[in-house]
DNA sequence: TGTACATCAGTGAACGCGCGTTCACTGATGTAC
DNA sequence: TGTACATCAGTGAACGCGCGTTCACTGATGTAC
């Protein structure tokens, strides 16, 4: 018996979360069947059942993954704008070229953070995830933000969180904006906004 | 023929409403069956055909009249305040007070976001009704404002706009610090303290 | 106001589709000699 | 390295449940005289 799993194994897995991503995005979490994601990925319903217990399993695993890409983002914009004149304006720029990608995975979680109001389980695994965003978000805001020559007025986690909170009520605002064929621009406006209002000088008189 | 509907049909529409609001509420648009809402209205499938087409038009029709208890609150809300020494603070006791109503409420509205977001035809009707909203919205915050003697430095009803995306934001956070035990006054923090960023003394000096 | 009739609103059984889940099977992968 | 065997991973047909939707029917509501 193998130790470690056989070479099929992990592209069966990166096959079903890239099929689940698209059809998640697409229909839904209750919306997209598992019979979809299999479909996208090429694969028949017994591989799913052979790599995952349920769809919510899937979702979870699908999730990490997600959660992983943009702490390595934020971690990159960081380090990219420590040396830039404007790393607040950095940031911005390195978000609205994510804007996509955000809206998408922004549609993806809105609807995990609605199942796990529902179920107790989902919600401490999503906390979880949640605390472990924060500091590393919080890390990345406060280097930018030293790189600016600033430094924040209230803890770090709490102005971290509040940039979520808002980005958050931005992403759904966008949403139908769009629909009004508006330009969603209040985000870019409000984000640096905030942080400026959030923060002083580090004034070295 | 009948000019107006019968005396029964209003009442059976009602019922259904007030269902279809606690079902939703407890498991979501696309997790409650029509079963479910009737079986909580103390009615059968065909009373729900007889007066919806489908499920959304259900939904639309909840979200209608939601919407309209929203705005008849905070009317009320500026009315009662507009005596008050301090009314931004006035309207978030009134707010607080609403606190479970509206958590509920944005569980539902949230996912019909959501689903806006995947349907052409609910996210112009969505559009429309937040259009509204906005418009009210601001109408009160702004007679809030000047009734504390200030007034808002930018406009109007972008302000309201940020203010339903910051509101929606802490409502999605709160959903997961109430799995982990931490009261969730993010919010009643932050509301008064961007409304008084936001504005400016009308200065009688 | 009362009666006879017409229409309407809600009932509940029946139908069928889609989907989650299972499982005997088979080709792919890994192991031992 | 090659061969024989064991185990694993994915196949796809089959099953059954739940749900949306329909419809003939019946009691409730409304109308006409």
């Amino acid at each position: 018996m193998p130790k470690s799993p056989t070479k099929r194994r992990p592209r069966t897995v990166a096959s079903l979360l890239d099929g689940a991503l698209e059809v998640f995005a697409e229909r839904g979490f209750h919306g997209a069947s598992i019979g979809d994601i299999c479909d996208r990925a090429g694969l028949t319903r017994g591989a799913f059942y052979s790599n995952f217990r349920d769809k919510q399993e899937l979702f979870l695993a699908l999730y990490d993954a997600q959660a992983d890409r943009l702490i390595e983002f934020l971690d990159a914009a960081a380090e990219t704008g420590r040396t830039t004149e404007d790393p607040i304006g950095h940031l911005m720029g390195m978000l609205a070229a994510r804007q996509e990608e955000d809206r998408r995975w922004f549609l993806i979680s809105s609807e995990f953070v609605l199942h796990a109001a529902r179920d107790r389980e989902a919600a401490r695994r999503l906390a979880e995830r949640e605390d472990a965003l924060c500091d590393r978000m919080a890390e990345a805001v406060g280097r930018t933000l030293a790189g600016a020559g600033r430094r924040p007025t209230l803890d770090l986690r709490e102005l971290a969180r509040l940039l979520i909170a808002l980005h958050q009520g931005c992403n759904a605002l966008r949403l139908t904006d769009e629909a009004r064929g508006e330009a969603g621009d209040l985000h870019r406006r409000m984000l640096p906004l905030l942080i400026h209002v959030l923060s002083e000088e580090t004034a070295p008189r």
